[in-house]
DNA sequence: TATTTTGACTATCTTTGACTTTTAAAGAAA
DNA sequence: TTTCTTTAAAAGTCAAAGATAGTCAAAATA
């Protein structure tokens, strides 16, 4: 246990405490703990995923950033995560995601408009690519929006 | 978020503050802020643009000056319908999505939710194909959701 | 062998400065 | 006065340099 990754790590849950969110500077984090930019990243590669209940945002160049969410154990966080992991899978058709996101409505998980804003941007006309690519790109898509959902 | 440019941005937004313009000169600004009087330009390309309402002349020369002004959308059919056929195109870079959709949360068209979602499911990360097509297929399922937008 | 660490190379965003273009005002010529 | 010319004071353009973060594979370590 006395390797950097996870005193980075727990540097980096302490400095969140009980906060939804950290921003951190990869550089300067590198720099505190005397190693390479890049085990930065493969901290956060190994320990703040998805799994393990992290979001990641970031952005390059002058006044980058990395910013890593939270993401509550709710009930309805609870039900999206399971959509996440099972349900949804590597691929997904436009008709199942229209039962998901029913569900999702009555549930009062998303609104109405929510639904149709979904339905729209991830239909089968919106998603102009062949077929054997447009159903696993709808799974990714989705799966991305249900863990935003997850923190918002 | 301590680069100047974006303190630049917040100055000249506060400065404008419910007016529907205003007038700056270029070279004061630069030296207000100590900085390249180009450095304005580079927040007036990347920070005042028409995706995110605002539109801007100038005159050279002696007298010369910037106005900025923003866009008015009264009506917001006609103003998703313009980005429908004429701003957005045939290819969409995120970060330009992600400025429209600053301008429509600022007009109430969507909620900071919605835009989320929108962000969620059409990043690079969702569309992961390759950035030859990424871009068009993100243009396509944009103006998909736009257009549902001017029903709902 | 599996995990961690490192470094070379890439991608993206910001800042700076040299050079260009435009314009109003002042001055000169008619 | 009118018109032409010069000048100085703006703003514009573009590419290089600086500042971040990402990727990937080789090397080191557990």
């Amino acid at each position: 246990m006395a390797n950097i990754s996870d005193i980075i790590e727990k540097f980096i849950i302490q400095t969140m405490g009980a906060e939804e969110s950290v921003d951190i500077s990869r550089n300067q984090l590198a720099e505190y703990f005397s190693c390479a930019p890049s085990q930065i990243n493969y901290v956060l590669d190994t320990r703040f995923t998805v799994d393990k209940g992290y979001l990641k945002e970031s952005r390059r160049g002058g006044s980058g950033f990395i910013k890593i969410s939270k993401i509550k154990t709710s009930d309805s966080n609870e039900y999206l995560s399971s959509l996440v992991s099972d349900s949804v899978g590597d691929e997904l058709a436009f008709r199942r995601m229209e039962q998901i996101l029913d569900k999702l409505e009555t549930e009062k998980i998303v609104s109405a408009n929510e639904k149709n804003i979904i339905l729209a941007g991830l239909s089968d006309d919106s998603l102009s690519m062949p077929f054997t690519i447009k159903d696993k790109v709808r799974a990714k898509a989705f799966k991305n929006i249900l863990l935003k959902l997850m923190v918002v």
